[in-house]
DNA sequence: TTTTCCCGCCAAAAA
DNA sequence: TTTTTGGCGGGAAAA
């Protein structure tokens, strides 16, 4: 617990001297006097060689993302649900700019819905899965629109143009008459978690996921528009990453690729024409055509600020915890659940089938089980359960999120499997480099 | 070298 | 018109 604590905290401690650091509307990066990529030097002159150490993992999307899941996911009753994108850059020390990006990826999988402009409505994982089967429904019904039931507009265009027709080699250039919103982050990003959610638990590929939603017809994976949707989709891969829907990992042939950790997709019910009334009301919809001709260029007004501190005072709840807010289910149902993923692990520990895989990992049900365990509520529960049922959870829970984070879970899964299975000798070489054998954690305490 | 992805220009859309 | 939104791709950090 302690560990985990303080990686939070380093973590956020760290966010808000970078806050305090970078209040001006210069980014830390430092930029080369000659020039930066497009258009004139806009970066700060006087920027000086003083500020080493920089390190862009710390200006990442996720980063940033689990920063505003901690400022928005964390309400008490008494805040509101509003977030202010204006507040929300500020208070997060970054260009507005990066705000609409994460933004636009939480609203498409109905973590926000916009309200209005530049403020937005948190509703965390409330409606998660409403939206999720949503997405999985309009999927499936390749003729039906999300349009009609409310969920943020996908896959189609605003007449229904298959996405496969969408962008064509002809519409790569910028600002070409294709439409717009077609090529949002918040589309990309619900046609991304399509993928995964009519794939099964497969493995998607970054290229192949490119290619899927550029449409059959675009195969050359070195053009431009390949190249493109690939950045995009890193863009929303580190933002889904830190909502804990998915992962990083590698394709058989050691390509860069992505697995799904978010609610089982087979057990996603697809949507009925009920539920979908019910869905979350989300903004891809069509917006008024304007009638006034070209806007003007405008001086890249930086909304970059300076900052307020914001009282990022935490204890060390993962993402998905604090994305799901108080109480979505009870921990003893997931207690349920976990139990049921260790009978499932110890059988493949004594199965016969030896063949060495991560589908262990999958198939019992910790993956699931971890991106929807509500760390809070279980330790808030231990803590008024006794003393000493708090030790034992937070023991565990140390446990637990040390396996649970580690990128290399799989493998080590797997490692441990295939130890298992070879009797030889008690410390195992591990199937993939760098991973080490370990066991998932024990059974997790019960409370009372 | 390749992969990853930050950054901010600038055009479209909205007010 | 001004302001908000966000597509896009250069190019640098990281692997």
């Amino acid at each position: 617990m302690e560990t985990n604590a303080h990686a939070w905290k380093r973590k956020l401690v760290f966010s808000q001297a970078d806050m305090l650091e970078n209040g001006d509307k210069t980014p830390a990066r430092l930029r080369k006097e000659s020039g930066s990529s497009s258009g004139p030097g806009v970066g700060s002159p006087d920027e000086g060689p003083n500020d080493q150490a920089y390190s862009r993992k710390d200006k990442s999307l996720g980063r940033l993302c689990e920063n505003f899941l901690n400022l928005y996911g964390r309400c008490k009753d008494d805040d509101s649900d509003e977030v202010c994108l204006d507040a929300a850059a500020q208070k997060l020390g970054v260009e507005r700019r990066r705000i609409y990006d994460i933004v636009n990826v939480l609203e498409s999988v109905g973590v926000v819905v916009r309200k209005a402009k530049n403020r937005y409505t948190w509703h965390g994982a409330n409606r998660l899965e409403e939206t999720l089967s949503a997405l999985k429904d309009a999927a499936l019904s390749p003729t039906k629109s999300c349009n009609d039931g409310g969920v943020t507009d996908l896959q189609f265009t605003p007449q229904n143009t298959p996405v496969k027709n969408q962008e064509s080699e002809s519409e790569t250039k910028k600002g070409s008459g294709g439409n717009r919103k077609d090529k949002s982050l918040g589309k990309l990003s619900q046609r991304f978690v399509q993928l995964f959610l009519t794939a099964g638990d497969s493995v998607v590929s970054i290229d192949q996921a490119a290619s899927a939603l550029l449409g059959s017809d675009v195969v050359d994976v070195d053009s431009s528009i390949h190249k493109t949707k690939v950045r995009r989709l890193y863009d929303i891969a580190n933002i889904l990453t830190s909502l804990s829907l998915i992962t990083k990992t590698q394709t058989s042939d050691k390509k860069p690729g992505f697995r799904w950790l978010g609610p089982n997709a087979a057990n996603i019910a697809p949507d009925t024409d009920e539920t979908n009334s019910r869905a979350p009301k989300a903004r891809y919809e069509e917006r008024e055509k304007p009638v006034l001709p070209n806007a003007k260029k405008r001086k890249s007004k930086s909304s970059a600020v300076t900052p307020t501190p914001v009282d990022l005072e935490l204890s060390e709840p993962s993402p998905t915890a604090i994305l799901s807010g108080p109480s979505q289910v009870d921990p003893e149902e997931h207690a349920q659940q976990w139990d049921d993923a260790m009978r499932k692990w110890k059988k493949f520990m004594e199965a016969e089938d030896s063949n060495c895989h991560v589908q262990p990992f999958q198939q019992c049900g910790f993956a699931e089980w971890a991106s929807r365990f509500d760390v809070d509520d279980y330790m808030r529960r231990a803590k008024a359960s006794g003393p000493e049922y708090f030790e034992k959870a937070k023991t565990w829970l140390r446990d637990f999120d040390k396996w649970r984070n580690d990128p290399n879970v799989e493998s080590q899964v797997a490692a441990y499997y295939c130890q298992s299975r070879n009797p030889r000798n008690g410390t195992s070489v591990p199937p993939t480099p760098g991973a080490s054998a370990v066991t998932p954690p024990c059974a997790r305490p019960s409370l009372r």
